[in-house]
DNA sequence: GCCCTGTTATTAACATGTTAATTATATCGA
DNA sequence: TCGATATAATTAACATGTTAATAACAGGGC
């Protein structure tokens, strides 16, 4: 067994670089057509989010969006700027900020997503719902037990 | 059921964010090693490629350590001013580039591989050898599927 | 040998990731 | 009330992602 190369592990077999493999794979799909609606994929995700909910704080957008806070700021000001979102203070605590989502997009939303349900159906009806989901389970456990503690 | 939120599909259970929580529930475990040796995570990625081959050319390179052409460019200067990584030109063909790894890269890897083979051990022992391997051949099944043809 | 075309790498321009520092505001306790 | 501490957001600085354009070279057909 001779040792003129280093092997770490086996690096074809790397979860990170398998994470990050597949949701290449998977999002190859989806930009084009984001970028259609002038969105990138971070955008869109900050979009949709504050779709759900009438207003949203600053810090849980970031969590459910899955941006960090100095990108967020970036996005909300470019968001802004295009009159998809509105930003508005904290009534009692002058630190937050308060999103909504204004009617332009709510139209964009509307717009996007029989596209990327479109898109989604293509992708599961190619790998299988039910494996689909069963990825989706696995992911979120392995989410779960790492960010279960610190160490 | 009213209508007054709009539900794109289910976006707690979306491929591509789940994908991207988990890589960064794994990443999160290695990047503060990483840094404490002075390299990001992707240049990680090409010092440990080329740590498996005698050589590479930038093509290949890129495509093997997932980084885009235009970020390897700028990894690779990075890397080559740091001694690392060594250039050189194809005897044949100028156009192409082959890397190489220096004895000073080989050192690198050499006091990584260890602290990395540990964190994943612990990321083992915490979810599972088993669990983990076949969440591997999933998404590797995943990507496979989807870049198969282009549509 | 010369144009045409395709390929490889780089550059450009902008958006985001990442960590650390900074600002602004709140809150608590003396 | 004041001052120390904590928290939310922003800014700073650098690295990478992303797409498009460019530069440099190869190879083929004439």
């Amino acid at each position: 067994m001779p040792e003129d190369r280093l092997l770490p592990r086996d690096t074809r077999r790397s979860l990170p670089i398998a994470l990050l493999r597949a949701r290449e794979a998977v999002m190859s799909r989806f930009r084009p057509m984001l970028a259609r609606h002038d969105v990138t994929e971070q955008q869109w995700r900050v979009i949709r989010t504050l779709g759900e909910v009438p207003q949203l704080e600053a810090n849980e957008l970031a969590e459910r969006a899955c941006v960090l806070a100095p990108s967020l700021t970036r996005i909300i000001k470019s968001l802004e700027d295009r009159g998809l979102i509105a930003r508005t203070r904290h009534e009692t605590d002058g630190r937050r900020v308060l999103l909504t989502i204004t009617p332009a997009g709510t139209d964009l939303i509307r717009a996007v997503v029989p596209e990327s349900a479109r898109i989604f159906a293509e992708l599961e009806a190619r790998y299988g719902r039910d494996r689909i989901h069963s990825l989706l389970d696995q992911l979120e456990e392995l989410t779960a037990t790492l960010s279960g503690d610190e160490a």
